[in-house]
DNA sequence: TTTTTTTGTGTGTTCGAGCACATTTTTAAT
DNA sequence: ATTAAAAATGTGCTCGAACACACAAAAAAA
């Protein structure tokens, strides 16, 4: 039944010496091409197309039945161009200059600009002092009074997150979350890594690396403003991998830290638990452990933590801190932005979550995961 | 000078609460734009966007002034619509039939089809025997025929690829390799890993893995076509990691085997080295090895090795292979069609070389690397 | 039967860039 | 000054989808 196809290539084999094509190639139909084969006008087939209704039955089923055999795919160009709309997605996040860790994400809007701005994508980039929860809903209000098309958060303190999606809802705005998940029914993406299973990737590393017995400390590093699911799940994972193993008995600690008193909490822990194998640290903040272990001339104990920020990745190049997991936040802006514009422009479904690889960094191979 | 913006928002600096915008609105001129502002009409300012000619000295000036000052890019959508020209282009891959390590390509490709389909891109997938030379030239030889726009390809036998090359060259068809970096002037792009970097990591993952003391191994498990140039690179850096520690007295031993003595040998070298805490394997066939382990019941010596084939990642999972490190032919297929697609579709500079990151894989970040 | 309403169908314009062709202006040649 | 040639400029159509609007056919009301 596909006589209509004008050029077709099929698919050869030539497995004579274990080589072959695959190759098919399909006419692209266009809407004036269906209107002829159905003896209509496009008018009638873009009635069809967009059930406008108005149409006789008998030229609804002849044509149905023709974009059906044939597949038909508009001309996302043609139809961009025709509808030549400007999209505006909002990305709100904290301000790198408070939190470095944050400043992969502008190289990541970058690229999205970059990429998309000539389909009429514009992206306003908002950003918010992580420290302050009025910050952050101030930036909210913001983004709604721009009403753009859609918004990409970091939802970073949960009630008020709760609110702004809210807003966001009730003003027909799509909102995708990036970095951590948010359970609602409004929020309709989201780019992130699974904690849980990046606690475990944790623990194996540090089985992977660290003397077989001794103890070991999760250690987070907690200021004020609540990474706490974060941190959490990560615990989680961390303490099952090492449960799986019947044999393995050795305590697991966990060790809140604040900022104020940090250094001599830290080297108390450190005297009072001689017998210490490992240090996993759940937040950027890992380098503030390494410096205490360097300036008390420790090297015995395997130090695992999280992000690629500058002081973390000096004290993995001198050998202080082992591994380090990425949580890639370049990425997560990069294709929370690229979904949601691509939803917009060709109507492409909005992913409901992408799950990031976790990536394990040495010294040796940092340098290709820095380059912004 | 920038009074022609027709609405331009400036950006907005609000720091009273650290919390400011970055967010810059252009309005996007059109030749005619272009036109009236110059005085000139559209047929002008499109002779001087292409250097056509036949423009006045008075009119070139003004024109290009304008398209300086206003920063002029083109609209994407509407310049393919024009053009309305179907690209082609092959990827020549060995048949994933032969070596399971090729078959992520598969996804990878199908995945550009996916986005770029719609833009007018068709994409031709050859394969050919990575066993045979003339599968080689002939899987050339019908690309050729077909005459596509551009075509990417592994590069598998040095001296066949380089005439494929000319004749791609003399024929007009841009050429890319992944994989393999082949030093010609015909190659218009590369995609893959820098390998002597990724022999540095696998020498790091083993020294943070091993026992201290001991001999290490090196094995090339060479299945007659050469994987060569590959491994030596691997083996360099490996060795060149260790050799910068001057304290560090151990011996690190290259062994080559081959299919056909495979268990022996190794059991045989087994045997005469008692003092080994590591192996490296510089190739996807790293289960091999594993299986030999398994089998001696050895389980205090590190494993290292390449590439997530299934039986390699089985072995990951049940702890005889501490490592895996990821060459990603999903993604040099992925990013090495796209950037001819790009560069095909929209002029977008053609990157000479494209470095992925060395990923490290264990056993409890595997899985996300895995789904394709 | 005629007029009005309803329902169905086709035509033509738009989006922005690209390019062929027509038209005007300038310069050169007679 | 007149004409021919060359150079510069402008006009109008194309790509495919979307949609407004005009028009035709059938059905309902007068």
């Amino acid at each position: 039944m596909l006589e209509h196809t004008k050029k077709c290539y099929r698919a050869h084999f030539l497995d004579l010496n274990l080589m072959f094509y695959i190759f098919v190639y399909m006419k692209k139909y266009t809407i004036k091409d269906i209107a002829d084969l159905a003896g209509v006008s496009k008018g009638t087939v873009d009635r069809v197309i967009h059930n406008r209704g108005k149409v006789s039955k008998k030229a609804l089923e002849s044509v149905t039945k023709l974009l059906e055999e044939i597949d038909y795919q508009p001309n996302l160009i043609a139809r961009n161009l025709k509808n030549n709309k400007v999209y505006r997605i909002c990305i709100l996040i904290p301000n790198p200059e408070v939190d470095v860790y944050w400043s992969p994400c502008i190289a990541g809007i970058n690229n999205v600009i970059n990429e998309l701005n000539a389909f009429g994508i514009h992206i306003e980039t908002v950003l918010f002092d992580s420290k302050s929860t009025k910050s952050f809903l101030d930036a909210n209000k913001s983004v709604q009074k721009l009403s753009p098309d859609a918004v990409l958060m970091v939802p970073f303190f949960y009630k008020e997150t709760l609110m702004a999606l809210e807003g966001y809802h009730n003003l027909g705005i799509i909102a995708s979350t990036i970095n951590n998940r948010i359970e609602s029914e409004v929020v309709k993406g989201f780019v992130g890594q699974d904690l849980y299973q990046s606690g475990r990737v944790a623990a194996k590393l540090m089985q992977s690396t660290a003397q077989k017995k001794g103890d070991i400390v999760i250690i987070h590093i907690d200021e004020k403003y609540k990474n706490a699911i974060h941190m959490q799940e990560k615990e989680k994972g961390f303490r099952e991998y090492y449960n799986q193993f019947n044999n393995f008995k050795n305590h697991i600690i966990t060790l809140k830290l604040k900022r104020d008193d940090f250094e001599v909490s830290l080297t108390n822990f450190l005297n009072e638990h001689k017998n210490l194998i490992g240090i996993c640290v759940t937040t950027s903040k890992t380098y503030q452990v390494a410096d205490v272990l360097s300036k008390l001339n420790i090297n015995k104990i395997s130090l695992i933590g999280y992000d690629l920020v500058n002081e973390n990745v000096m004290h993995l190049k001198n050998g202080v801190i082992d591994f380090l997991i990425h949580q890639n936040p370049k990425q997560q802006a990069y294709l929370g932005l690229k979904s949601l514009a691509e939803h917009l422009l060709f109507e492409k479904e909005l992913p409901h979550e992408i799950l990031l690889p976790i990536d394990i960094i040495n010294s040796e191979n940092v340098k290709p995961f820095m380059r912004d």
